[in-house]
DNA sequence: TTTACCGTTTACGTCCACGTCAACTATTTT
DNA sequence: AAAATAGTTGACGTGGACGTAAACGGTAAA
């Protein structure tokens, strides 16, 4: 007779572990995305018995994985991305070629963290026109005390024609 | 007899205008993304005959939803932007509920900033990591001037486990 | 043992952001 | 007049990133 089968939280291979439905709770995605991503190559669980058994080195590259998401990159980048990672610790040249693909990518992102600075520019600029106008409108009405009417068809600020530029 | 149609760049509307051409390769995009913007509620040119016809105020927001895009946001949640925008110029409870909305805006790019951030120190650290490498077996080239063959299978550096985190 | 949960695979559906014709018109150039 | 160029409206196709449903297996608690 053989050993029962361990069940999956008796394994331990030696460091912490993971189920699908643990990361998918703690990262706040559905499991059905997780195993999407092992499909397209992206994360490689142990299999104990038919069910995945999640590693240190799976949940690093999931948490990777949705931050590149949220800034904008497939799935296909970001599988290039770990996959040129796996490969450059070997040859010179494949090292000097991941050194010009990290290159391009900080490109990209500085221009991203430009689009960023800038949207968080005129998002301020809009906030603060958007108080004053709130001011002005309370001003009215402590003049008029009572007769707000006076105020509804504001006129059209300097600053409401931003957009146009 | 009627005048002839003018042509459309006799238009002018007293300020620039571009035609779709002109605009699709200024921002290296295509008429057909142009037209479906327009088809989405994002933009509404001018219509001379049959031809859109694009002023300031067209132009700026193209600007503003390819921007948006690059930041990884939906064409929905960019026309709900202008909306926004169009409508938060009368009362009081619409500002205030606009104020709303870009506090929550002002938080998304303030966590994908962190995002960025992040991902640009990793990506330094990669890549010092990367030329130290490359450094290391230069010197080995120098020692053994000629026979490389010693450092081809080279031993997995400490550096190389950082993605499992 | 039955019920309740995970967990698994396979397959099809969906939403978004366009791309790709097709068939046509209007103007400009040769 | 013919050809090239730029524009127009449909309609259908596509690729990415999952969602959803079906049908099933294993383990854990009541």
């Amino acid at each position: 007779m053989s050993d029962p089968l361990p069940t999956i939280r008796e394994h331990d291979l030696n460091g912490t572990t993971y189920t699908i439905g643990e990361l998918a709770k703690e990262f706040d995605i559905t499991t059905r995305a997780i195993r999407f991503y092992e499909d397209e190559g992206l994360i490689s669980p142990v299999r104990i018995g038919s069910k995945r058994l999640y590693r240190r080195r799976d949940r690093a590259r999931l948490k990777l994985i949705l931050r590149g998401k949220r800034l904008g990159f497939t799935l296909a980048e970001i599988r290039e991305t770990f996959n040129l990672y796996d490969e450059a610790h070997g040859e010179a040249h494949q090292l000097r070629y991941y050194l010009s693909v990290l290159e391009e990518k900080r490109q990209h992102l500085i221009r991203q963290r430009e689009d960023l600075e800038e949207t968080l520019r005129e998002l301020d600029h809009s906030y603060a026109h958007c108080e004053q106008l709130l001011a002005q409108q309370e001003q009215h009405k402590v003049k008029d005390h009572g007769t707000a009417a006076a105020s509804r068809q504001a006129r059209p600020s300097p600053a409401a024609t931003r957009m146009e530029d």
